[in-house]
DNA sequence: TGAATATATGAACAGTTGTTCACATGATGA
DNA sequence: TCATCATGTGAACAACTGTTCATATATTCA
């Protein structure tokens, strides 16, 4: 990522492009933001309840240890659709599994999980609500 | 979505398919569960969050006021990028606008926006030490 | 062992999404 | 008014993603 803006010097014009309109607010800003890595991996984080079979699933284990079967049945969603996203789900350390003789529960994996859900409801609700 | 576990009777057979292995836990998750419309919603919130450009442009405007010309020069991307992922970002009403001459401010327009973010990093933070 | 069952997974396909390009709009100031 | 500038937006395209289908793996039980 080449950065065409930190070449300031003193000639801080009002023009947008390849100087920049307000320097000082900008090298701020970039300063306080977290690093590449991180942003990264926050919107891969955000993605995986971006979408309603996973948010279904998710809102499912909370609160309830369940089979694929079971999971497949409560969100609607055919077994190997299912099993495809809580791979994804497994591999991002946000649900875990145990093996029970054929079957396989699942649980959610992180305390945060819960939380986030919560804080997306009242945002609805409260958007619900000012409309 | 046409519902081809509700009629569980009394043959609760230990089968997966047609029927269900766990018809009570299954009939107890649903009714867990919030609305389809509200897990619709809920899915198309957190996809906001599910991209880099959108999650650097939150993060960026988590504490600043900027106009769209230093938000592109912040994140990297180009203005009409920015301002097409802008325009996503107000109508959902995760940013709000104010217009100053030919430049247009942008603020955060939802308290909630900080926490989940902030949540979104504890878990990475945590999910990082733990390996 | 062999049939039945639960889960996992690779390949393929359709639908979605982010970016770029070109241009429109609207404001400023000479 | 005209040139300049900041921002907004439609169209197009490549890349990504979720689902389905077919099949593999692994476990149970007769």
């Amino acid at each position: 990522m080449t950065d065409n803006y930190s070449n300031l010097e003193e000639n801080n014009v009002d023009r947008c492009e390849e100087t920049v309109t307000h320097g000082d607010k900008v090298e701020r800003a970039k300063s306080l933001l977290p690093d590449d890595d991180m942003l990264f991996e926050l919107s891969e984080f955000f993605k995986l309840f971006g979408d309603s079979t996973r948010i279904k699933i998710l809102e499912t284990l909370n609160g309830s240890e369940l089979c694929v079967c079971d999971i497949s049945a409560v969100v609607g969603v055919s077994q190997s659709g299912v099993s495809h996203q809580l791979r994804l789900l497994r591999q991002n350390r946000l649900v875990k599994t145990t093996k029970v003789g054929k079957e396989s529960y699942y649980t959610l994996d992180d305390e945060h999980i819960g939380d986030i859900i919560k804080i997306g409801m009242n945002h609805i609700n409260e958007r619900r609500a000012g409309l």
